[in-house]
DNA sequence: CGTTGGGTTGATCGACCTCAATAAAAGTGG
DNA sequence: CCACTTTTATTGAGGTCGATCAACCCAACG
């Protein structure tokens, strides 16, 4: 784990040579909820022949919008940043990959948004070609893929009513709430959220500006409906929570 | 055709005995751009068992959010409007369908949005368990459906740059130019927008109040960017709108 | 006809943005 | 380990874009 951070790490760093990689999957701590569960012994195996573990650093970039796509990838650890950029510089978080997240769902050949890594992130990376082709041999994979692929859609759509309907105050408890949910999947925790990203990247992910997710934040701790803690914030109020992202 | 404008069909018409529909898809106008495109005979033939031709009147509702589903649709015609409703009454719409669209992709047993007609709709109807199980067996079929949806999800995915991060105006123009292109794959038309649906509705998909809608687009009209017709507008500055869209 | 559902236009208001200053935290190099 | 810089976060004052409220037009239709 130590190659984790290694601090020359801009480029994925092999963890393991393919051989080992059957013992790296046992031990994976994200199986259930990635792409890899409910696959038989035959699938698995397969799909591991096509791995390879690798590491980024904090800040590096995964792929970049437009750029020809390469590979897709598992993530194990850490939490990646997927965004959009208009040609004036305006950017559009599109989503935060989380571990058992999965990115090149659509296996197009381009990238449609540029990913980075917020902090050290391992993952399980595929030759895109050679992951597609094993899409055709093994249904199984496929159907997984499109189920993965739907609940992406689902949650687009969920974000969709958000930046389109809520009010600021809204917006921030609604992205706490679904965060919240999903770092429940992965490490139980219920009220402790943490916040890998910054507050300008929260701001870009929910339509607003710095200062307005930073306010929302202050007026939301000043109610006792949180405490703003050092690397995300602790709910307090579910309820009240839970009514201000109503559904 | 008559059957789309029977007055009393509030509920789905069947519009021929599935033992004719071979010669129905075979007329079909947006095959090449639906689920059945790239499908060998046999799988389209195990397609065509599954389907029933129905209409709806305008205003009539395919299903409702968060009612169990039980049927996957390709539109052959017209079109439908894809929403979500807050508690409170705010809506978002989700999405505009047309001719060739699916609606299902996900193959979920809820309705994760409320579907209706803004026109006469015609379409395929499958039963969606069914229609699962055909996913099962035919490989091609859910290859063809997993690309339907990493398409609806790339949308979504520029939908959210538009709800976050623009302006009214530019708000209105992208929705024109997606609008544009969509429909030029299906009538091949280049500078007219048919716009069925009304500017509440335009408003609820971009995240604004319908007046500001409407003055975006007098706005448009009094700098000659566009004219606004009978149900639609015409694209007269295509630069100059294609540089308020931007990418 | 009157009624109803869309559409447009104007006047006013307020939620959120912009600009600016400061504080706190995290690196960085000696 | 401590000065120094850089990045991130917070807070305030003032401005603006789009919302709200209200009036009116127009076409469809019973």
């Amino acid at each position: 784990m130590a190659a984790l951070r290694d601090p020359g790490a801009l480029t994925p760093l092999t963890l393991c040579p393919n051989g080992h990689a059957i013992d790296e999957c046992s031990h994976c701590k994200v199986r259930a909820l990635s792409v890899c569960s409910a696959l038989d012994g035959d699938e698995l195996e397969a799909l591991d022949r096509l791995a390879r573990h690798v590491a980024f650093d904090a800040r590096a970039t995964l792929f970049e919008q437009d750029e020809a796509s390469e590979a897709v990838f598992n993530i194990t650890g850490g939490s990646v940043r997927l965004y959009k950029l208009l040609p004036d510089g305006r950017r559009q978080i599109v989503g935060f990959a989380l571990p058992g997240d999965f990115l090149g769902l659509s296996m197009s050949d381009r990238n449609a948004f540029s990913a980075d890594a917020l902090s050290a992130v391992s993952a399980c990376q595929f030759p895109r070609q050679l992951f597609s082709d094993l899409l055709d041999e093994k249904p199984h994979l496929l159907r997984r893929l499109h189920t993965m692929a739907s609940h992406e859609l689902s949650l687009a759509q969920d974000q969709m009513v958000i930046l389109g309907r809520r009010t600021a105050e809204e917006k921030v408890v609604a992205f706490l709430m679904g965060l919240r949910k999903r770092w429940s999947r992965i490490d139980g925790s219920t009220v402790h959220v943490p916040l890998p990203m910054t507050r300008q990247d929260i701001g870009d992910f929910l339509g607003l500006t710095v200062e307005t997710v930073s306010r929302m934040l202050t007026k939301l701790a000043r109610e006792k409906a949180l405490v703003i803690v050092p690397d995300g914030v602790r709910l307090l109020d579910l309820p009240r929570l839970e009514a201000l992202a109503e559904c």
